[in-house]
DNA sequence: GCCAACGTTGGC
DNA sequence: GCCAACGTTGGC
């Protein structure tokens, strides 16, 4: 059992709009990034914590929890000739992309960007450091916890 | 909207 | 395989 934290913007896919969403969950494509892929293609369970976040608005932040409920499949997305997720060197047989699908646990009172840097415990989180844009960064165990414990309202 | 950081691309 | 150019991310 990981943790992880996974960036969306909420002009695309906010909290709200998982928590409307058909089983309240959502296929996390649109990850061009290697590393993040890899993550999620060889690494991610079924049941991994998820902090959903907010990234790249108003008020950047975790907005609320989620889980893992796929393993990895390949990315939609990147063989729809129309999508800006298109990519053409992706076939059906060596699929490029992958994602897992995730659903919402609970919406929470968010907790901005600048909260989560005021705590030492939580200096050395991935989506912290700086000059970090990875979209998906692990959490670790005892970060979790932390926040969990002390940052997590209703 | 700015811009630093950083990943990717492609010429050589 | 180097590296300059370019595109994207995402906080501010």
């Amino acid at each position: 059992m990981r943790y992880w934290l996974m960036k969306s913007e909420p002009t695309d896919v906010s909290i709200n709009d998982l928590a409307n969403f058909p089983e309240q969950s959502v296929a996390w494509y649109g990850v061009r990034n290697y590393l993040a892929r890899n993550y999620m293609r060889d690494q991610m369970q079924i049941g991994d914590g998820v902090f959903f976040y907010h990234s790249n608005c108003k008020e950047p932040g975790i907005a609320g929890i989620a889980k893992v409920i796929s393993v990895a499949y390949p990315d939609a997305k990147q063989f729809e000739k129309k999508s800006k997720y298109f990519d053409p060197k992706a076939t059906q047989e060596q699929p490029r992309w992958f994602n897992v699908d995730v659903q919402l646990v609970k919406k929470i009172a968010l907790i901005s960007l600048p909260e989560l840097r005021k705590h030492p415990e939580l200096e050395r989180m991935g989506t912290l450091q700086r000059g970090n844009r990875l979209s998906i960064t692990p959490v670790d165990p005892s970060e979790w916890k932390f926040i969990l414990k002390n940052l997590v309202r209703d």
